[in-house]
RNA sequence: GGGCGCAUAGCUCAGCGGUAGAGCGCUUGCCUUACAAGCAAGAUGUCACAGGUUCGAUCCCUGUUGCGCCCACCA
């Protein structure tokens, strides 16, 4: 007996070639049987073996597993896969590692939360040492920084482990062997490994200056990290006096600074001011004598047209402060509270005195204050005029930053020099961007840079920086002879090694060393992740990955960290590697509420993704994900994901019926003869060119469009056409007839080749379906080919379209008659245009069978017609 | 203020220099042994507005309006 001679499905068969459907396919519990089998067959392994150019290799934005998922990062991430799927079916080797960011303020944060704990520096550490099991938010014990660390990595482990296994849950293909951290030994050592080579080109160093600073975490901050919120402030019209007594009046909404004031500063064209420019005033309150000057930044109608410079209220005092060459007078400290030393330029006694109430307080407090003492001076006019204003504020921060000048490390990213800045904005140009339009905000925010990187945090969860400082006889630091590690050593935590030369007992002692305290940014660290993950600091068998892997193919992320994430990485890859970091950027929209405004917590709109994944399916959120072509954001809407859930659900029955007449011994084209069914196989050839020249330009949403428009043609039309013909009983000699093979041949061609276009949408029902019949993975399986598909594709795709219309005819009569489909037809005369009526004609036994027309199917040429039409005249039920 | 994007059916979105499309939703039917989470048939539009180019514009150009995002904006 042959195959061809089983009528039914028997799900007990196991031979080669037999099929085992289930009776009731099911979408539930695909994802927890599919991960796993792809966990322990290592499905996604990356073969290192390969050449370059087999190699498709992808930067994966580590996720902050301190943080939250949510539908956004589902969407994004999926994208990346949808596209790491393909190419892995076009036979490359796809390089897809999965890092974590652990590392920095979000971990701190959390852990302060999660323990009830925080880091005080000070104290030794404990290895007795165990967090409170009812950690109290309001009284966190203070423990050592190593102790702190201690915390970090046991709970980034935890939540790492959360979320793998969201991500083995979506399906995402990585390869899970090739998992980093930012935070890990590997990830120190990259991260200090660059930033000695930059160090050592000149494009790290150390200066001091103003610095954009948060009070409530005590750190400095990057211009990438800024945010410019509303703020609410009042104009405060507070009166300074000439030397004869006459008031000269600024504008202010921050009138505490008086204090800090070291010049008023006026157009130079500004008529108003002229006589005063090169003299003096005296400041109220404090009485401090200060300069009028003229600075052409000074904007004539903005307040009074003559501004109050402090050092330093704003980024326009700096630039006055710089130009002008004016001296510091800082009051506020790092903790964001006035000093409580009284500052030298406020000795006089009636400055010290007023300064007294000043002392210790807050921004805020200090306001208020001084308000008050303006108010019994006589030097406030009027009542403060509310407004509302931009202030920067550190994204994680809720108080306005202030400026203060520190000693920190910065790297340049051409913020300060042309020729840099034209570099970066040259290697952004080697990118391809996805859409294009995502340019622009590479370019827009270079352009916009207005200073170097600040990489140095004052925090404790980081990567060290490795330098240590000597000493000097008076024990104080100096910094033109920098002890360094050599990249060997690499990682070293200089707060618990010595230097080379030096032992730990000369830590902190006259002619010994000290440690730099400060930590990088996460993003100094961040920004070398195709480093990290491709075995950049790894001796010979790093090598022999790196040249492998870099430069990368693809990175995919949302829009919103361009200007940090992105950046970053063009910046180290432009300094260390002379090249752009990878050759595409496929930029994701943002998945917004249906109101279109951004999902946020405090909004309570957030979509958890387990809950999604829980009750539409992988594939059905993976499908709603691809619908979101690249840069666009999308409206969340669960409706949608209904949709996928039934393309799902379609795939495998629509399979399991084909299944039940076909096995893949009748994945022959040759046997493909109907003209009807090599029409079928023509449309799917154009269905495989569309789909791969759209996934070839990462729009993967037009090749499932494609792929599911067929896919629901096919289930609607082709397979209903077809059904009597696949299941007609063989014959005598228990032979198919050449018909019935022809319709088999192509059943079984078609859903091989639709499982292979829709396996990087849903990869669990069509590996499901692949696993009833055929052998290995399908995602491991070829990405179809025309030529493949043999001269059966060569057919004239639109004969399709005549059947189909003509079907549709048979099906409207019986609609419009309100009758079932398996009503009989008494006559039918299908009629139209010659090409069309012959085409329809071709397929005249299978719309006999499908119609279920007992009576006459004529064919009539009409050539006035445009279109076919379709009468049918249902056998009257009383005959 | 600078930059970018968007505007097409009730909703979400494709599309194209030549008679306006899909899915969802809606209407009317159908228990049809793959699937009722299904199937069939059907209705639905000043393609934001105003000019221009063209034989012809939803599409190309200019302007306007509205929405969204990024950047700048602390006197």
């Amino acid at each position: 007996m042959t195959e061809q001679q089983t009528q039914a499905p028997d799900p007990t068969r196991t031979e080669p070639g037999a099929v085992a459907v289930p009776d009731k396919p099911a979408l539930e519990g695909l994802e927890q049987k599919w991960a796993e089998r792809w966990k322990d067959a290592k499905t996604y392994a990356f073969d290192r073996t390969q050449p370059r150019e087999n190699v498709y290799a992808i930067d994966t934005p580590p996720p902050t597993v301190s943080g939250s998922l949510h539908v956004g990062h589902v969407f994004s991430y999926t994208h990346t896969d949808l596209i790491a799927r393909y190419q892995r079916m076009q036979g490359k080797s796809v390089f897809y590692p999965m890092g974590w960011d652990d590392n920095g303020l979000p971990t701190e944060r959390r852990v302060q939360n999660y323990f009830g704990v925080r880091c005080d520096p000070s104290l030794p550490y404990d290895p007795e040492f165990t967090p409170p099991e009812k950690p109290d938010p309001k009284r966190q014990i203070p423990i050592s920084r190593p102790n702190f660390v201690e915390l970090c990595e046991q709970l980034v482990e935890q939540d790492e482990k959360v979320f793998e296994s969201l991500w083995r849950t979506l399906g995402l293909s990585v390869d899970w062997d090739t998992t980093y951290t930012t935070i890990g030994a590997r990830a120190q050592a990259v991260s200090q490994r660059a930033f000695l080579r930059n160090l050592s080109r000149g494009e790290a160093y150390l200066q001091e200056a103003p610095t954009l600073w948060d009070v409530t975490f005590q750190t400095a901050v990057a211009q990438a990290e800024l945010e410019a919120r509303e703020y609410a402030g009042a104009y405060h019209r507070v009166a300074y006096h000439r030397p004869d007594g006459k008031p000269v009046y600024v504008e202010t909404t921050r009138p505490e600074l008086i204090a800090s004031a070291v010049a008023l500063i006026a157009h130079p064209d500004d008529e108003r001011y002229q006589e005063l420019f090169g003299s003096t005033v005296t400041s109220p309150v404090f009485g401090v004598e200060i300069p009028v000057l003229a600075h052409p930044a000074a904007e004539m109608d903005k307040g009074a047209g003559i501004a109050m410079c402090c050092t330093f209220g704003d980024l326009t005092d700096v630039t006055w402060w710089r130009e002008l060459q004016l001296p510091v007078r800082t009051v506020i400290g790092r903790d964001g509270r006035f000093a409580r030393e009284t500052p030298e330029w406020l000795r006089s006694e009636a400055a010290a005195s007023a300064y007294e109430d000043l002392k210790g307080k807050t921004v805020h407090s200090a306001r208020e204050a001084m308000v008050a003492k303006l108010k019994e001076t006589g030097d406030l006019a009027g009542d403060p005029k509310p407004t509302q204003r931009m202030a920067n504020f550190y994204e994680k921060g809720d108080k306005p930053l202030e400026i203060v000048s520190t000693r920190q490390w910065y790297l340049k990213n051409g913020g300060r020099d042309v020729a840099t800045r034209e570099a970066m904005l040259a290697r952004g140009a080697e990118i391809d961007w996805i859409p294009a339009h995502m340019k622009h905000r590479f370019d827009n925010w270079v352009g916009g840079l207005n200073g170097d990187w600040l990489i140095s945090r004052q925090r404790f969860f980081g990567v060290p920086f490795p330098v240590w400082y000597p000493l000097d006889e008076e024990g104080e630091p100096t910094t033109d002879n920098l002890l360094l590690p050599t990249e060997g050593e690499l990682p070293i935590d200089p707060s618990t090694q010595a230097p080379a030369g030096y032992t730990e007992d000369q830590r902190g002692k006259a002619g010994g060393f000290i440690g730099d305290p400060d930590i990088m940014d996460t993003w100094a660290t961040s920004s070398l992740t195709p480093h990290i993950a491709g075995g950049w600091e790894q001796g010979a068998e790093g090598e022999d990955l790196w040249q492998r892997v870099f430069p990368m193919d693809l990175c995919t992320h949302a829009h919103d960290i361009i200007r940090t994430w992105l950046f970053s990485r063009v910046v180290r890859a432009h300094f260390e590697n002379h090249s752009a970091p990878w050759s595409h950027a496929m930029i994701s929209g943002f998945i917004v509420d249906p109101d279109r405004k951004k999902m946020s917590k405090s909004k309570g709109n957030v979509v958890v993704p387990n809950e999604i994944l829980d009750k539409y399916g992988a594939d059905a959120v993976r499908w709603r994900a691809a619908i979101a072509r690249p840069g666009l954001d999308s409206p969340f809407d669960e409706t949608q994901m209904k949709v996928g859930r039934r393309l799902a659900m379609k795939v495998l029955n629509a399979s399991k019926f084909v299944l039940g007449s076909v096995g893949a011994t009748e994945l022959s084209t040759v046997l493909i003869t109907e003209k009807v069914d090599t029409a079928l196989i023509g449309r799917l050839a154009n269905v495989i060119v569309k789909a791969t020249e759209a996934f070839d330009a990462y729009d993967y949403t037009t090749a499932l469009e494609t792929t599911e428009k067929f896919f629901w043609e096919f289930c609607d039309d082709y397979l209903e056409l077809v059904k009597e013909r696949a299941y007609a009983a063989p014959g005598e000699d228990g032979q198919d007839d050449p018909a019935t093979r022809s319709a088999k041949a192509t059943l079984a061609t078609a859903l091989e080749v639709q499982l292979r276009l829709l396996a990087p949408f849903l990869p669990y029902v069509t590996e499901e379906v692949w696993s009833w019949w055929q052998e290995g993975s399908v995602h491991h399986a070829a990405w179809p080919t025309v030529t493949a598909l043999g001269s059966a594709a060569a057919e004239d795709a639109r004969i399709i379209d005549s059947v189909a219309a003509a079907l549709a005819g048979i099906r409207g009569a019986k609609s419009q008659a309100k009758v079932n489909m398996k009503t009989p037809l008494a006559r039918v005369e299908v009629r139209g245009p010659e090409k069309l009526v012959r085409d329809a004609e071709s397929a005249a036994d299978d719309l006999r069978a499908a119609g279920k027309i007992t009576g006459d199917l004529v064919f009539t040429v009409d050539d006035s017609l445009a279109e076919l039409t379709v009468d049918a005249e249902i056998e009257s039920p009383t005959e």
